[in-house]
DNA sequence: CCAGCGCGTTTGCAACTGCAAGCACCGTGA
DNA sequence: TCACGGTGCTTGCAGTTGCAAACGCGCTGG
């Protein structure tokens, strides 16, 4: 339990990075950190922290946030369908448009199952170690066996996105 | 500016926690971390991994999302279509795939624009961030078959590090 | 007065991250 | 043949995380 998940982000990470067709060493370079230590996160002898995950997303080209529920570190909702779904949703795109988008997706989703069909890592993102319904996000608290009292959510917006959208500064909050 | 959000990430830890009137160790039981090293971490004396990070949005009842951006660990994402941050944040697909879809996106919209200038100002969520204007043309998409433009990754080379974006550590390690 | 309980903080240490240096291997070319 | 550059991997070590134990402080109350 300590570090299982440690080599599915390794694996994840090498993956990534045989697909960019890059060395081991262009990646530590474009990521900013040594080779070995990343040869051992790619062959899940080490953990990385956050920074090197940030660092390493970045190097790949890819959203840290991929790396992050790779690791377990952020129960995400799927990224399958995040693309899917977004397309389906946005209002600027005709229909034709929309399909075509969706068909580019999926053959090159397809295209790279079948260059790499040790594509396991894709499932791996059921690595939910929370039970819980990830229905925090809405407006009404989850009362579920919440260690906090009620009276917390209060005056409590579970909106993170209003301070952090800014990179505002704790204190400005305090009127 | 070596390492000043581990102070930001810390008052912003704090604050929440302040905010939802829980003390320390509580929120310390709550994340499953000791509370000592919470202590620290608020005071930006420590810097946590984005697994203690990950805990204590679980106890703040916050987005790990929000603590990451904190944190620095994370660019905020972007608020520009759903369908742009979707295909970044995908990492199921490479690094050229993922420009192809982004460019025949845009190109869709601007296609739309052109015809339809009127529909700019539906939605609220813009594209806030187009650093590069994409002047590659793709102007012809790929039409009602054979959706995958070859021809797309032609120009196409995994360049890491050539223009990710702003916002790397402030720390350069070529000592 | 001291006992008990809560708060946040300090201290010392095991365990770990992350790196510099170096290793073993493979392909090229003089 | 050896030198050169490329790949990934192994090895010590400095610096750090993260915790258990203990501390100082304020409060309640016997």
């Amino acid at each position: 339990m300590a570090l299982p998940k440690v080599g599915s982000i390794g694996e994840y990470i090498r993956e990534q990075r045989t697909q960019a067709k890059i060395s081991l060493r262009q990646l530590a370079a474009a990521a900013g950190v040594s080779n070995p230590y990343l040869s051992q996160i790619e062959r899940g002898l080490r953990k990385p922290s956050a920074e090197i995950l940030n660092q390493i997303a970045k190097g790949l080209r890819i959203s840290a946030q991929a790396l992050y529920v790779q690791a377990g570190l952020m129960e995400d909702r799927e990224p399958d369908s995040d693309v899917l779904a977004a397309i389906r949703a946005d209002g600027f795109i005709t229909e034709r448009q929309r399909q075509v988008l969706i068909d580019i997706y999926e053959s090159f989703r397809k295209e790279n199952r079948a260059e790499a069909p040790d594509e396991n890592a894709q499932t791996a993102k059921n690595a939910h170690s929370a039970p819980e319904p990830r229905e925090r996000d809405a407006g009404s608290p989850p009362n579920d066996e919440a260690p906090l009292p009620e009276e917390v959510f209060a005056g409590f917006e579970p909106d993170p996105a209003s301070s952090v959208n800014g990179h505002v500064t704790p204190e400005t909050r305090e009127g």
